[in-house]
DNA sequence: CATGAATGAGAATTCATTCAT
DNA sequence: CATGAATGAATTCTCATTCAT
């Protein structure tokens, strides 16, 4: 029973991510997540008080997953540098693989949907990542830049590389991989 | 007559940029795009055959300005390297000082709406940012990463830039620009 | 300047008729019917005070037409039987000539456009129909029916055969139409 | 549940059937269709597609009803002749107890929206109506012409007769029927 | 709990008609 | 007189949400 729950939960988390990935919010009907679900419309309303409802909670899923895949294989005297290219590879892959995800997400943070409550939320999420880069201000390996524009420059030139290797203009493998994240690594490094 | 006529056609362009920067394309009906323009309802559908049109035509006006903008004060025999950075200065300064542009735009192209005319069209309109790029790798300035890449790392960690600085999270003048631009030189500077 | 008038008004009649009777009413708007007929809309409104004005007029106008191509060669002393097949013979000529005629009436008649007043002005026009049926009944050719069953009879029988010619599915030449006639003449005669 | 299911269908069929024969297809918003049926507007859009569907379901069951009311009292042994005036009798009787039927096919018939799919399923459901015509045939009982014109002639007699009849003219008893129906008869008896 | 039929507010779009030029 | 740009009422259709089963 509990088992049940979780999944018609999930279903129709997994149902309206990969729909949205394809159409956009507003042409997925909640009628369609349904269906694709393999549950009925009404159900759908237990576990999420409305459509934004369970968009919101998408993302934070989305978020969450995100963030445990990034920072699997981080061990803590990794060194600095290391451990942005390990981030930064990570990162690449799990949107390779999981390519409905950014599409999802890069929906979402563009549109005025985002509540602030979900904007925090996601924010504590990412906090390993600000860890990081608070770490790397301490050894002195960053420029002098404010925090967030780092972060920023980082997160929008990574992501724009994955969607252009998802777009399949440019051949994905780990050699391109790596020679564009040290790209990247030297647009923060001192 | 003449003079009326795009004065109809651009209150719609006007208010419909304005509308969707903050609301959403599908958060903005077509009758308070209306409103706003101070314009009937069906008039809109005399400049434009339906919504999607209207922001197509929108999308390609805005990429037109914009490029216009970018290359606005560019001289031939100008260094590639200054060249890039004028590049980049102009285009945080266009968005800065025309943030509904950088909404709309950024919703507009993480949307299933775009066609692929209208992704062609835009790429026609860029392509003195492309020849920028040529010039650059003609002269061996350039990291051996294929022109694609470059350009995906550039642009997004330029808007990505340009967003944190609409947010009021970090002060915005021409200082933290230089210093940015500088950034983000280096990550495609061989 | 009354040549033009009439000019004006006939293109809008003419346009109207061969609309309608390939669309419908309401698949023909006016601005469709003003380019068909090479005028401006809104003079349309010069010679027709709405849609339904135009149309009404237009079905009068058609009415008048055919009365006067069905009793054309009609002479006083001609026996009755001869008028009557004459009389069928014209009107199934002048449709078969004229099928956007016959198209554009049956859809008024049968629609709840005709105002009582069209249709006594169209009664008007079919007068000179109705005094062949009364001599045939004064020189006791016909069958003991009311005159309006009469009519009814052969007209209905009439305009379906003329819908069959114009369909197609059965060869239009004049023995075929001599032997129709002669069927639907036994209809009513005693 | 199901028989909730057949309720709505049926009661939007009949709205619109009695709505469309008063006042016209395009004169019958959906709302209006709704408010009459005593369901909301998207109830309707459960059981029809579009209007076009609403219409043309309603087309189909009309015809269906009718033939089985024409032949629901024909017997196999039954003299040719009998049978035509049965068939002619039923007809009559059928539109006179349900002029909406007769004023909506009508509409219909001679509108452009009938589909050519529509209209070879309402073939299919007068397949009846010819078989009698070739077995009048066999019998060499009918004049010399080609079967569709004698089916013409015969339903644009008695439809037009009905409508006569309709209209309040004329009074209309068995007599009168029988009279009539004698008439037709004879029009394509040899 | 799960369901999906029912609903109606709201969206895009059309078109008869007006009126300033 | 002729015109056609402008208008908004009216129409079709969609879809988030509810609630009786």
């Amino acid at each position: 029973m509990k088992a049940e729950f979780q999944d018609k939960k999930a279903a129709a988390l997994k149902a309206t991510l990969e729909l949205i990935a394809e159409q956009g919010f507003h042409a997925t009907p909640m009628s369609q997540i349904a269906q694709k679900a393999n549950i009925g419309v009404g159900t759908i309303y237990r576990y999420f008080t409305c459509k934004e409802d369970l968009i919101n909670i998408l993302y934070i899923d989305i978020k969450t997953h995100l963030t445990r895949y990034i920072f699997r294989n981080r061990s803590e005297n990794m060194p600095v540098q290391e451990g942005f290219k390990q981030f930064l590879s990570n990162t690449i892959h799990y949107f390779i693989e999981n390519p409905a995800e950014l599409s999802f997400t890069e929906q979402y943070e563009n549109s005025p949907l985002i509540t602030t409550a979900t904007r925090e939320e996601s924010s504590r999420i990412s906090e390993p990542a600000v860890d990081l880069f608070k770490q790397a201000l301490e050894q002195n390996l960053l420029k002098k830049l404010p925090l967030e524009i780092l972060g920023a420059l980082i997160s929008g030139a990574t992501i724009a590389l994955i969607k252009l290797y998802l777009s399949g203009k440019v051949k994905a493998d780990d050699t391109s991989f790596a020679a564009s994240i040290d790209a990247i690594w030297e647009m923060i490094k001192k």
